[in-house]
Parts: C-alpha cells; structure tokens; sequence
DNA sequence: GCGGAGGTAAACCGATCGGTTTACCTGACT
DNA sequence: AGTCAGGTAAACCGATCGGTTTACCTCCGC
C-alpha cells in the first residue's frame, strides 16, 4: 500500500483481460436476467474465456456477485459527486443556494443514471431480492451502497441551513428509491419528476427557497 | 357464472387439499428465499406431497409462481379496503375528513401490513426482479397489481377536495413504494412514517386540512 | 533460457433443475 | 358395483447447475 494510484482505480487496473470481459459480461447478464437465472458457464461464453480462467480469477460465483456489485457501487460512487459538482458550478455565488441546487441535481441525476442504467430498476435492490442470507458477499456489498448514500444525502442536507437535515437526508432517500423502483416497473410515466417535485416540497417545508 | 360463490372465493375454495398445501408452501419459500432459488422438489417435499400432485394441479412452475403472486395481490385487495373502512368508522361525520382519513389511512395499513408480510420487502417487486421476461404470467398478475392499487389510490384521492387528484395518488405510489424498498433492506429505522410525513405534506400542499 | 502468469480446450464431478411416467391405493358419488 | 378424482411412491428423463482437473500453449521479465 505504499505509493502510485490505490483503491479503486488500482483494484479496477488491477484486472486481467480475460477478467475484465467477464466482469462486463457477468454485469450485464446478472441485471438484464437475474442473478441465480444466468450461469457461469453462459458468463465464460459472453467473455469468450473458459470456465478454469473465471474460477482462477474470480474463485466462486459468489464473489463474481460481489465484484459485480462492488463495481457498479464504484460507478455510482464516481459519477454522482461529479454530477453535481457540474451543477453547483452553474449556480449562483450564494453558497446556500448552491446548496440546494445540489441537493435538488441528485434528481437530475437519477433521471440521466436510470435511463442510462436502470431500465430494469435499481441493481441493488435487485440483487437483494436473489440474495436472502444475509451473509452473503453481496450483501455486504449492497448494504455499503445503501449505507453511502444515505450519508452523502446527510453531507448534502447539512450543507443547507434546513431544519433537521438528517431527518431530510432519509426523506430523499425514500424518494429515490420509491422512484428507481417505480421506473423498473413502468407502473408511472415520469416517476423521477414526481421524486423531484415531492422533494422540493420537501425542501420549502423546512424553510429553504427551493427554486 | 350462475349462482353461489364467485370470484376469488371460488378459485380458493376450488383448490384441492393437497393443492392448498402447495401453494402456501410456495408462497412462503418464494418470498423468503426468492423464486429462482427453490425448486419444485422443495415445495412439494414442503407441502408433504408428491410432485406428480403438484403438477397435476398447478401444471407448471410458471403457473405456480403466478398463483402464488395472485393470492397474494387477493389478500392484499381484500384487507386494505376493510382496514381502510375500519378507519372511516372511527372518523367524524364530515366527509372531506373521512376522505382524507381513508388516503393517510393506507400508511397505517401499510406499517401493518410490512410488519406481517414484507420483512423482506415487497414481493411483487422482489418477484420482478427474477421474472425479466414481460410475457411471463407471473408479470401480468404484478402489472395488475400495481395498476389496481393505483387506480385504488386515485378513488381515494378523487373523493378528496385535493386539486390534480391523479396526480396526487401518484405521488402516493411512490411513497408506498420507497417506504416498502427501505423497509426490506433496514437502510432507515422507520420508513413507513417518514412515507407518511411526506404524504401529509402533499396533501396540506394541496389545501386539504390534514390532521 | 527459464519460470511463472494468463490463458485455451475439454473432459469430468455429484447435485439439482423442471417435468414425466408407471403402478397402485382410497374414499365419495351414482 | 363401478367409476373417477385425488392421491402416494418412486423411478426416470435430459439438461444444467457450480466447480475441478489435466494437459498444453504463449508471452514476458529476470
């Protein structure tokens, strides 16, 4: 762990090219059909490696699960700051209202992210829904994801002058999610908006001038 | 479609000794373990009967599986209206207030009901998640789902004074949703409440007095 | 020039998958 | 007395599951 790129990058540098094909290949797959419904032996096929270079690689398809995870939190992890890090540039020079656009562009975002990325509605939420134990790799991985947002929210909350940002943060949370889900079942036309809209007034009810 | 019962009375009581067991079996392990994961050995092993008897009533997995998902969205039609008239009684006489009770109502419920039945979420996203193919029964039994509980909702709001009514059970939806999705994966203490907050808020949003 | 990492190709393992078949038994209704 | 629906018990089917093994090949760095 001494010096040059670390973490994530290294971790994702780190991966052959036999295994970065089946990691793309196992991403794919494990959303558009399901986790236990895809098998290793289609996963080897789509990445055009054999089975040995998955298990010499990868070990279980367990871990081939985390992985698959653990990477799209990664992606997740990267692209939202920066999302909003955009946004806040185009606001004004008030801090707080800076604040608040960022606070109202993780919508924006989610809207670009679920199009892009989550027709089938959100991965994770998926994944729990095929993996009970709870000591599963993937598990882990899930709750981390769950975990991380739900503090970036609070972080973005209490960089407003909102009442209660906390409390706030979980509110979004469950707008987010109620959005995510609604969208993979198409059961409502624009459901980010509507998470939006809810969120705004969520926004004025605590005394903040939510454009 | 003479005289006698009718309906989903009918289609339940229709159901053989044997049958009943299967399915309750079913239900139970589909939702806990998730529907790919459990095998028709399982269930029938489950239900003390031969596999021969589980095909003979049910014909299919495929069949089963949307056998189990239409009992299921049964028992949620039955029981939400009746908690839902429960609360009503208990209302004044007037009747915006008993109509606005009814819709906040559904949260109650809700808590309820997640507590009885969903500890790992709702099923029919979680079924979702492992059915992708759109022309599978079980889809159809969950587009249903979500399409009566809509409509469900839009009657509620409709005898509401609430302006853009359709609009407002929309954002309903998406609470139910969130409130469900973060319940099955304990990502926030009390998510039924918090949907409820925020549907106190649409509803003030919209001029309607909600206590 | 040699060793080791990364890989192919393909056979193999026991277990389980969804589903079928044959033979026999039981109780209720006609 | 006879029929038939609802069942048990258990063998059987081909396919696929996650995972392992053996043998061989190639390229790169020391």
């Amino acid at each position: 762990m001494g010096s040059g790129a670390t973490g994530a990058a290294a971790r994702r540098a780190a991966l052959t090219p036999g295994a970065r094909r089946v990691l793309d290949a196992a991403a794919e797959l494990f959303y558009e059909r399901g986790i236990n419904a895809v098998g290793v032996d289609l996963i080897a096929q789509r990445a055009q490696v054999t089975k040995k270079t998955l298990y010499d690689r990868f070990g279980s398809k367990e871990a081939l699960v985390a992985a698959y995870l653990r990477e799209r939190d990664e992606r997740w992890r990267r692209w939202l700051p920066a999302r909003l890090d955009e946004a806040a540039r185009a606001g004004g020079p008030d801090p707080e209202a800076v604040a608040i656009a960022r606070v109202l562009a993780t919508f924006d975002a989610l809207e670009v992210w679920t199009c892009r990325e989550n027709p089938r509605g959100c991965g994770f939420v998926n994944a729990a829904a095929e993996l009970p134990d709870l000591t599963h790799p993937g598990r882990v991985v899930i709750a981390e994801q769950k975990r991380w947002f739900r503090d970036y929210l609070r972080e973005l909350c209490r960089a407003t002058s909102a009442s209660d940002p906390d409390d706030l943060a979980d509110e979004l949370a469950l707008l987010h999610e109620g959005a995510m889900v609604l969208g993979g079942l198409d059961a409502v036309a624009e459901p980010v908006p509507l998470a939006r809209r809810l969120a705004v007034r969520a926004l004025t009810q605590r005394g903040l001038p939510a454009a």
